[in-house]
DNA sequence: GTTTAATTTAAACGAGTGTTTTAAATAGAT
DNA sequence: ATCTATTTAAAACACTCGTTTAAATTAAAC
């Protein structure tokens, strides 16, 4: 067959694709190959392993967003030194929305891909993530922790967590709950709408002050 | 063999244990009946299906926890017709404790297998709670609504969902996070504690005034 | 105590998985 | 055009999974 346009990205647009809609472990090679019309042993071929396949779509979209993340964050604060929280995570609503020109649909694929990754793959993407952009992770915290420095380190670690798994959950079901939303409210909800809906909810809970200040 | 304490409630018992620890789909049958020490077939013999073992095992918890938590909220609600929303949540805690008295481990487990119910399982438990436990649900959300009467419907619905997001995905790792949080703050948690940090954190979020009201 | 039903056992089934192998086809360099 | 390295192709491998079957055992009923 004449060389149609790189197997390699053919295999990959066809798993991120499946894999945001049905998660890693529930899509087979067998079902990417199929979709992205090429042979099964292409994938071990060109890239080792079906773990190591993941890792590569999870990575095409970090290599763009992160940095670009990274430097939006810096430049909010050298523009404000107390950015606010709300300002933090409204920082990153350019990079997410900027990767729907990388590939359509970008945005929500990604942030689906980033959810299945947390919630699937015991360990071994968390690893994979914190290890290869531990930095930018590092500037993002740093960030927000400065933007509420009444909230101590150790409780800080807790509420971020809160945070991710607001974001991993809500984006790995967004598809299903605009639907619904959709069904029971009449309300239209892009991906984009859906962020704009999250980020005063997360700024909010990040920076409440603590039960024993309050008392 | 002699008739040792019923095959049903060893398969149950083991089987909570590892698909809370582990999740149901890299669960499989072969381990739970040999760390329950039964035959193989006797799954399918006493539940039909892995499936239906599944929703036992959530069941076996539900039937304790829903009408324990729907008399808690009810109770609040008759001594304070105001009731916060702090005060809504925190109904909560008493009937999750509880669930150490019935089972050890059983808070955390319990807490753990919804939140693995919901992340997995493409739709099938969430159907299966939800109609069967569709009351005690309608009863919750009333109450928070009402303690939150400045959140429109389809915000409050996006809210609640980004709450059991922030749950479910806190509660699936919460073993992985107490480890790191002792090991990096030496400070530990228990599943008590982690229930009361989070509790003010999903109050705040959901009842931050939307964003058109503050400008 | 015999018969009947319920339960446990061991084995196999059939479908699905990721991966490997070996050969054929294609591309690029000389 | 020939040689070499890369890429594609078809098939088989080795393994795991949930489920089913049919015989053996245990418990219950009469």
């Amino acid at each position: 067959m004449a060389n149609r346009s790189d197997t390699k990205t053919r295999i990959l647009d066809a798993a991120e694709k499946l894999f945001a809609e049905r998660g890693f472990s529930e899509t087979s090679l067998r079902l990417i190959t199929s979709k992205a019309e090429v042979n099964l042993a292409s994938v071990n071929y060109h890239f080792g392993s079906k773990k190591e396949l993941i890792r590569a779509v999870l990575a095409r979209y970090l290599d763009v967003f992160m940095p670009a993340a990274a430097d939006a964050i810096v430049a909010v604060r050298q523009e404000n030194a107390n950015a606010s929280l709300d300002a933090i995570f409204s920082t990153l609503v350019a990079p997410l929305l900027d990767l729907n020109q990388l590939r359509a649909e970008g945005t929500t694929t990604f942030l689906q891909l980033l959810g299945r990754g947390y919630i699937e793959s015991q360990g071994h993407l968390r690893w994979f993530i914190t290890t290869h952009y531990g930095e930018y992770l590092g500037l993002f915290v740093n960030a927000v922790a400065e933007s509420a420095p009444h909230i101590p380190p150790a409780e800080m670690f807790w509420r971020l967590h809160f945070t991710l798994g607001t974001v991993v959950f809500t984006m790995a079901s967004a598809d299903a709950l605009t639907e619904i939303a959709e069904a029971d409210f009449g309300e239209h909800n892009d991906i984009e709408a859906v962020i704009r809906k999250v980020i005063p909810y997360l700024s909010a809970g990040v920076s409440v002050p603590l039960t024993k200040d309050v008392i």
